[in-house]
Parts: structure tokens; sequence; C-alpha cells
DNA sequence: AACTGCTACAACCGCAGTGGT
DNA sequence: TACCACTGCGGTTGTAGCAGT
């Protein structure tokens, strides 16, 4: 028994990149799509799992991705998302149109972490440490610790779309903090427009952003912030913050017009 | 200049969830 | 309903580059 590996272990490369592995991923998935990614590999002529493939695309060549750290404000999202969702990074990195879960994770790790450790808030409840030292006699280990319910600010109710008036309120937060951690919520959620593009809004919008399946009455979807598929192309023609050039893509204007026909039968076909 | 420790980030691993049969 | 195949997620590891000594 026993689940099969994900991938034949024997001739799969491992490691970093080449170029030419990601020239020819890219150049595949502009062609056919994102389609069953156990299969990429072999189509695209890789040695490499298709999981490989899937993360290396989503959270490396995907053109809608930005580049260079967090802005302040992106930060603030993550903190006061993470403090709802807790270390849901793929919910948390869906909220950051051009971040990806395994980046958001990267910089609370490296960064967020410690800033707030610094400022004397834990960063896995939220609380400011010296109370949660005095309370912690019976919490359980932090390391793998979901936001408590009541901690702060409940769970986000998925479903409900907006958020409900406990979860507003953030009472619990005023009450319970009163130094630099209160300021910090306190400015976030003082934006109101931050918390509405927030929690008004349950489309993911990267997903929906690389989503090819055409979707009629879809198109540029609710926040009308993002472009469609078709709109995609701009990165096409405006590359130089991809990278694309710096590993050489001369087939790119290739790979372009196989983008731009693909486009095109996608519509024809559906 | 050489070594060491630290940081940041890319990539891997294993499990859970989901959909199809 | 059980099983299987596959994807996606989150935790962890590996490593390149940088700073300090």
């Amino acid at each position: 028994m026993g689940r099969q590996p994900c991938c034949d272990k024997l001739g799969v490369k491992k490691g970093p990149w080449t170029a030419e592995e990601d020239k020819k991923l890219i150049n595949f998935i502009l062609t056919n799509g994102q389609c069953c990614w156990r299969a990429v590999p072999k189509l695209a002529g890789l040695r490499r799992c298709g999981k490989s493939c899937r993360l290396r695309w989503t959270n490396y060549l995907r053109p809608d991705l930005k580049r260079g750290l967090l802005t302040e404000a992106e930060e603030q999202l993550v903190i006061d998302l993470h403090a709802r969702l807790g270390n849901r990074w793929s919910k948390i990195a869906a909220r950051l149109p051009g971040r990806t879960d395994n980046e958001i994770k990267n910089h609370w790790n490296t960064h967020i972490k410690k800033k707030l450790l610094k400022m004397g808030i834990d960063p896995v409840t939220h609380e400011p440490l010296n109370k949660q030292t005095a309370s912690q006699d019976s919490s359980p280990s932090p390391s793998k610790q979901q936001p408590q319910p009541g901690n702060n600010l409940d769970l986000v109710k998925e479903t409900d779309g907006v958020l409900n008036s406990e979860e507003n309120s953030s009472s619990s937060q005023a009450e319970n903090s009163s130094g630099d951690d209160s300021l910090l919520l306190d400015s976030i959620c003082s934006d109101e427009s931050l918390l509405n593009s927030l929690w008004l809004d349950e489309t993911p919008l990267v997903e929906a952003l690389w989503d090819t399946t055409p979707k009629p009455e879809n198109t540029n979807n609710n926040t009308g912030l993002l472009p469609s598929w078709e709109d995609n192309y701009a990165w096409l023609l405006d590359c130089q913050d991809f990278g694309i050039h710096d590993f050489g893509f001369n087939c790119f204007n290739e790979i372009e017009s196989n983008a731009l026909q693909t486009i095109g039968m996608k519509e024809e076909g559906h």
C-alpha cells in the first residue's frame, strides 16, 4: 500500500532550476496553459516532478508576480490577516495580488516575526508578550497554534463574505492591547477601504487571474482591479521586471504568438 | 584574505483535501 | 462508500550571498 510517490525519484532532477528549464516550463505553460501538472514535465521535456514544476511556476515564473520586498502596507495587511487566519498562507496570499504564499511565509518568518517580537507582540497570538507570559500557564505550544477562538478576532467565517459584528468590532483587540500592537492593528482597522477590500471579496485574486477557463460573466472580476488573462499579455511586452530576458529568452516572440494563438483557440473552443 | 555566522529565499517533503470511478 | 490519483498547502531544509571578525 502507501501512496505513490509524487514522481519517479529516479531520473528526476532536484535543486535549483536552470534558465533552460525555466524556459521550457514557461514555453509549455504559455502554449498549453496550466493543466495536469503531473504530465507537465514529460510534455515539456523536463526532468522534474510535476509538483516541482507547479511550485516553480506559481512561486517564481508566473508573470503577474510582484518582485521585491513587501511594502509597508502589504506587511501590515499580512499581519492583520495572520491575526485572523493564522498560518494559512495561501489564504493570505490570495489577498495580496502578485504575492505567493511561499513569499509571504518567508517574509513572515524572516522579517515580520522579528519585527513583532521587537515590538513586544507575540507573532503567533498577536497579543503582547508580557501578557502572554502571564497567562501562559495552560496555553498549548505555539508552534502549531492557529489563532485561538476568541483571541483577537476569531477565525474568518469564510462563507459569510463579510465581517460579522464580532469580528468587526475589534473590541477585544482594543481592550487587551495597550501598546504598539493596538496601534498597529488600529491603523489597519481604521482603514475602512482596506478592510472592505479585505473582507468583502472572497475571490481568490491571483488564482482568478490565471484561471484560463473562460468565464463569460466573469470578465474582469468584481474587484475591477485585475486584468483578464488576455490583458496579462502586457507582461509579455514588459517582462524586464519579470526577468525572462535575463536567461536569454530568444524564443520570446514565438512564445508570445503561441500564447495569443492559445487564447484564440480557447475562446473559440468554449 | 580567510573564516564564520547570519539572513533571505528557493525548493523540497509529507500530509490533507478533493474529485473521479 | 471505498479507493485511487492528483493537487495544494504548510512546515522545513538547503544554500547563496552578505556582514562581521
